[in-house]
DNA sequence: GCCAACGTTGGC
DNA sequence: GCCAACGTTGGC
């Protein structure tokens, strides 16, 4: 199995919005940046997430989802209405891809950025490199469980 | 293929 | 809201 950590801001999507949907079944739309598609090309079913807050008051590790769906073209790039829009993206060669995830726990608090960027077994990983600004990121199996220990 | 200009991300 | 650090665009 892989680990991923994946951003969200919460304005738009929490992990608040994400407990209260009934099915708990979101694509992960928008991701418009070649590195991070990749990753999600790369994702397979069962591989769990972190949903991370960005660009907020707090940001930081909030919780865990699960791949409920690998890759499939992101259709909000062929939408002219849609915030996501790309013409350059065709139907008949999709550039944007997205998967589909499902909510499996949220953390009874945050474990912030910085305690991220203070843990030293933590200074590989992209979401703490300096300028980083990867939506969608790869995490060790040991960083995974650096994490999780970190939960209060 | 270089690189300046521009737009975006995201912490602070 | 500021702005540094990125990624992308497009002229040449």
């Amino acid at each position: 199995m892989n680990y991923w950590l994946m951003k969200s801001e919460p304005e738009s999507f929490s992990i608040d919005d994400f407990m209260k949907r009934p099915r708990q079944i979101e694509p992960w739309e928008g991701v418009r940046n070649y590195q991070a598609r990749n990753y999600l090309r790369q994702m397979k079913l069962g591989d769990k997430a972190f949903f991370y807050h960005s660009n907020c008051k707090e940001p930081g590790i909030v919780g865990i989802m699960e791949i409920s769906k690998e890759a499939t073209p992101d259709k909000t790039a062929f939408d002219k209405k849609s915030q996501y829009y790309d013409p350059k993206s065709l139907e008949t060669n999709p550039r944007w891809f997205l998967v589909h995830v499902h909510f499996v726990a949220k953390f009874n608090s945050i474990i912030p950025l910085h305690e991220l960027k203070s843990e030293p077994k933590l200074k590989n990983l992209a979401l703490v490199k300096t300028g980083s600004r990867l939506s969608v990121m790869p995490v060790s199996e040991a960083e995974w469980k650096t994490i999780l220990k970190m939960k209060i």
